[in-house]
RNA sequence: UCCGGUGUAGCGCAGCGGUAGCGCAGGUGACUGUUAAUCACUUGGUCGUAGGUUCGAAUCCUACCACCGGAGCCA
């Protein structure tokens, strides 16, 4: 009797008869022999069908793709396959034959592949981001349990507003107008005064009508919050823990990544000590004449770069007229449509850049840093850069103003590298009862809703502060794609909640 | 919300005033070691919707709808 066993086990079993249960990912047919390509989620297995055993060769030929099957067989070694192993078949039982699977292996349109988000999770790239999900995820809890955190699980239906509640999803609740939590930062410093140390994982919202490659509406969020903590601690932690995420991912999924196609050495530059700006250095920097000069050396190279592209461009669409294969000649066309897209993409770019490179060198003291001065920073260094002391005037009412520099509060920002943009928002909190309640009173906020906030201050308030991270933004940093709505299983997006 | 773009076969695209095309997938046949196998044959279309211009509209115009990208805001 064959031993049933995992696709990622089969190296184990030489020799060995077995049984694998999975669906069919692929099948090549030859007169008298039949390669089953089964993937089972741990891996993928050849098996090889021979004529001579004609009930399991007319199950294999006739099994579409995502057909779900077991297969019994000899396992045997080879180079010649995908995994290293394959089995020599002996049974194929197809559980269910499958004639017309919609996601074919070939290029969809996104539009195509996010209404079939339920089936295209099996394709060996989101395949490969979900397991990398999972062990940051497990990363998160691993590091803050090995500091002595405690978890604490902040509700997900909140009363009133916290920040402005244009970007909260409303909920009737019993016929009261509540809404989805989009942090659970109040709570967690509820939380913080009675255990010190604690963290929250979990679901958070926003409805803020944004369509761009960094915005979900749902989203997971990681939130630290200490107590006795200020800024410099807050810094410390948010280092430490990137660095161990960046370490897990690069340990355990180097197969995942190159799968990806992620600049590995990218990730591996990712070490302490960050770069360390408060908003005002960033400023300077963003005015000064030696960004500007980098910019411009920047400039002439990513011209250099076109040209080399509109060259590719001319090779790619030569190649075009020499390439027979049908599905050869679909991949070419699309490659010379997503670099013609590129390029007319950089065009632009370029066109704007001196505009960009113009709007840093005047940027004003004051002014909140929006995506395109991230971008120039982030770009300026090759490892994460840590932004702080941000003007109060743009940041939220909790924040503690430095007491050396009123203007300022003593908040941290970390921008990833390579355009990913902001990955963490921190800050030490207001623990003065009196200051706390006059800049709720400088926002308009009602404090009312707030009374029990405000308890925090009235007994045994300490110095404290957090932060939080977005789960989906750091992991498109690493797994380097292009859009965040590939790093969630199911991503809830402005104007699209199928399936 | 604003700006730009795209809607043609199940999927990816070409056609841009004159008989609806290509590739993939699907179907049939050939092939004993394939790696997105290959070769031959083949099914499949109210050209997003509604108006308009024209002898004639997938193609030009208008409106609407859907989607994509970007901006603002943010993790």
């Amino acid at each position: 009797m064959a031993i049933t066993v995992r696709i990622c086990d089969l190296m184990r079993h030489e020799g060995q008869d077995v049984e694998i249960r999975g669906w069919v990912h692929g099948l090549r047919t030859g007169g008298k022999i039949a390669f089953l390509l089964v993937r089972d989620g741990t891996g993928v297995c050849q098996c090889v069908v021979e004529a001579a055993r004609p009930d399991a060769f007319e199950a294999a030929v006739s099994a579409g793709h995502e057909s779900s099957v077991r297969v019994t067989g000899r396992v045997r070694l080879d180079p010649r396959a995908p995994d290293g192993a394959e089995l020599d078949t002996e049974r194929v039982e197809v559980v269910q034959n499958v004639p017309d699977y919609p996601i074919a292996r070939k290029e969809h349109g996104i539009d195509f592949l996010l209404r079939h988000r339920h089936l295209w999770i099996r394709s060996p790239r989101q395949c490969a981001i979900l397991r990398i999900r999972d062990t940051v995820v497990r990363g998160i809890h691993d590091f803050f349990a090995a500091q002595g955190f405690v978890r604490i699980d902040t509700p997900i239906l909140t009363p009133g507003a916290a920040e402005g509640a244009a970007t909260l999803f409303p909920v009737d609740y019993f016929g009261e107008k509540i809404y989805l939590a989009q942090t659970g930062q109040l709570y967690l410093e509820a939380a913080a005064m009675a255990l010190g140390r604690v963290y929250s994982f979990g679901p958070t919202f926003r409805a803020e009508k944004s369509k761009t490659r960094r915005h979900l509406t749902e989203f997971w969020m990681l939130e630290p919050e200490i107590a006795w903590a200020e800024l410099p601690d807050l810094m410390d932690l948010a280092e430490r823990l990137i660095c161990d995420l960046v370490g897990r991912v690069l340990e355990r999924h180097r197969a995942e990544l190159e799968l990806l196609e992620r600049d590995v050495a990218a990730l591996e530059r990712v070490h302490p000590p960050f770069i360390r700006l408060t908003y005002t250095e960033a400023v300077d920097l963003l005015r000064g004449t030696d960004t500007r000069r980098r910019l411009e050396e920047e400039l002439e190279r990513e011209r250099a770069e076109l040209a080399a592209g509109q060259a590719r461009h001319g090779e790619l669409e030569a190649q075009m007229a020499t390439v027979k294969k049908g599905w050869a000649q679909d991949r070419l066309a699309r490659e010379i449509a997503a670099l013609r897209e590129r390029l007319a993409h950089m065009g632009q770019e370029l066109e704007n850049r001196p505009a960009h490179i113009e709007a840093a060198s005047r940027f004003q003291w004051g002014d909140d840093l929006g995506g395109d001065e991230e971008t120039i920073l982030a770009r300026l260094f090759d490892r994460p850069v840590m932004v702080t002391r941000y003007p109060r005037a743009v940041k939220a009412f909790y924040m503690k103003p430095a007491p050396d520099d009123r203007r300022v509060v003593l908040n941290v920002d970390v921008l990833a590298p390579e355009g990913y943009g902001e990955i963490i928002g921190g800050s030490q909190r207001e623990d003065d009862l009196e200051a706390l309640r006059a800049r709720m009173a400088e926002e308009g906020l009602d404090p009312a809703p707030y009374e029990w906030y405000l308890d925090l201050r009235r007994y045994g308030t300490v110095p404290h502060g957090g932060f939080g991270l977005g789960l989906e933004r750091f992991l498109a940093w690493m797994c380097g794609l292009r859009h965040i709505r590939e790093a969630i299983p199911f991503p809830r997006l402005m104007g699209r909640i199928y399936p």
